[in-house]
DNA sequence: CGGATGCGTGGAAACGTTTCCAGAAGGAGG
DNA sequence: CCTCCTTCTGGAAACGTTTCCACGCATCCG
């Protein structure tokens, strides 16, 4: 079916050690043998099959990359940063999304083990299962969050904490007083980084901590805009929200819109993430942007090339905030809605 | 180093053989055997090495996915039906990015066919060279556009020619008589589909062709910026912008909100390809969407399980006019800027 | 001039799996 | 009781590569 080593030998009138040490630069070859191999492999069409190579040597490499989706910006932009990193490295990618289903991501990494990659790398959604597993027999690095109880498992973090932080005391220093923290832990549940430090934040600044104001929402259209309909239609007090991320941020500008709140004389809007629809918005909205790319890059060749400093937890990347015209001085409680 | 069907087979006590028929369903085994085997395995950790099993066997399978890039939501939609379809069928995925250089495009492929993939899926950038000896060697399908001298390659594509009939209908039949047309072919070149479905609905309207409207555009957002602005700060006749990508809508929003121009009431833009900011902008933006995931599922599948319908080029797939807010009646000519 | 050193080369083992073939056990039918 | 068939099992070949080892030959140094 497919050409050989063999045949390119045969062609060539050589071994087929010589053929593969002309491949891989291996060992001396004369410069007349090298040139009969490479003409019967270019005649032939030859191309060496990664698949017997790999079971020759070491795992045969490549990474593999699981995320929950692609349509998300940042998720595309970390992707692009995996594969960049990849390739500079030369290395393949092997993709495949999770859909925020944890079963399915479970599913996912037991093929990638099977595919011997010398590395994962992995946007995570599910408990910690099948990353133990993953973690004993390949490169594992966890990108934009961690999977609970799975120690030992570097992962490659935006500095959330202090996007978050910063971008509060920007909202406070406008004046605010009454902002409104979209994605926020359901009743009970843990708040996350970003949660905890909108919080902190506050506090530091002396402000009151509104339980009320922070609405619980999950990260996707639907209970985004929920969330959002049910803040804005139901609080007139709130002079600026600052959502989680950008679908929540979305969520609040299609609602202010809805309800012919101006954006920012009515209320303030900002969120974490840039995208690149916020500078299309009208008016451009503030954000925390995120190195996304880096982040990919950076968990990509951690996987890779740094087996010795997985174990230890990476920097967080720095998140710079992004002031655009969303966000002004508040005007007071509006008057009805 | 790491457990291979020996050591199962060693410690469930039976042969290979036993191991791997249990592993794949493909031979009578006694239902004790099978579970010892089953208890060995999992004991061990063990996992069949997809690198050796593909050796032995066809190719191995796999798919490859090369695109521009990620960050395009187009392609990134296209890039998860692929997947979708792949993870159907019990196929990964290898995917890598061009960039749009045909260079790397060719390096890419090189890889991908010494992966001994199944199929590659491909939005080609590049001309013909690689992509002739890929045809020969696996399955190829293009997808959204096709590479030009490669014959008996299909390609799934969408009928943006009906798209760009429909809106260009559809802002004439608003009594547009001078609209714009964003990313024509550089003068010289050969124009691309839509282009000559604009001219061809404005002929059949019975309108003429405005030559000097039809703005050349490469899509990348310098390029589309600049042929933005050029047109918008110059032509104050123009009363509509028919935008032939999301790039270049993108920059007609932009500039038309530099220039102050009300949007649709100063000037009426719409464009190709439905991303999800066409909503979020104010006001949200009609645009012809353009099915990505479907195609990108299609695509797969063709290259996967139809090796028959191969060289035949699919119908393509519909583009519907999705009519929002941004096209409205033409106010005349504009006075100044 | 002889042995050591070096290069260029080919043969063969090994990688982990699938699959063909043959052997063993056990029941059924003559 | 012997034979035949079925069911289960194990050995071994094959897949295409890399790499170790050995061999021939020329060159160099003592």
């Amino acid at each position: 079916m497919s050409v050989t080593i063999k045949d390119v030998a045969a062609g060539a009138g050589v071994g087929i050690a010589t053929v593969s040490r002309v491949f891989n630069g291996s060992g001396p070859v004369g410069a007349a043998t090298r040139e009969r191999v490479l003409a019967a492999a270019r005649e032939l069409g030859y191309r060496p099959s990664a698949g017997a190579r790999s079971l020759r040597g070491r795992g045969g490499g490549g990474v593999g990359l699981v995320l929950p989706d692609l349509t998300d910006p940042f998720a595309a932009e970390l992707a692009e940063g995996v594969l960049a990193a990849a390739r500079d490295l030369g290395e393949h990618v092997v993709i495949d999304l999770s859909g925020g289903d944890a079963a399915r991501e479970a599913a996912i990494v037991g093929r990638f083990l099977e595919r011997r990659l010398e590395g994962v790398v992995a946007v995570p959604c599910g408990e910690s299962a099948p990353w133990a597993e993953a973690a004993r027999a390949a490169g594992l690095v966890f990108a934009e969050r961690v999977a609970r109880g799975v120690p030992g498992v570097p992962g490659v973090l935006a500095d959330d904490a202090t996007g978050v932080r910063h971008l509060t005391e920007y909202l406070a220093g406008l004046g605010h007083r009454r902002i409104a923290y979209l994605g926020a832990a359901a009743p009970g549940g843990e708040p996350d980084v970003r949660e905890r430090a909108f919080r902190a934040a506050l506090t530091r600044l002396g402000l009151a901590v509104p339980e009320s104001l922070l609405v619980p929402a999950r990260p996707n259209r639907d209970s985004a805009y929920a969330a959002a309909a049910g803040l804005l239609q139901s609080r007139d007090d709130v002079t600026a929200v600052l959502a989680a991320g950008h679908l929540l941020g979305e969520a609040a500008v299609l609602v202010a819109r809805e309800l012919d709140l101006r954006v920012p004389a009515d209320v303030s809007i900002a969120m974490v993430d840039d995208v690149p629809w916020a500078e299309l918005c009208d008016p451009p909205l503030t954000a925390v942007a995120r190195p996304a790319r880096a982040m990919g890059r950076r968990a990509c060749e951690l996987v890779l090339r740094d087996p010795a400093r997985r174990g230890h937890a990476p920097e967080p990347l720095p998140a710079e905030l992004v002031v655009r015209g969303s966000c002004g001085p508040p005007r007071g409680a509006r008057a009805g809605r």
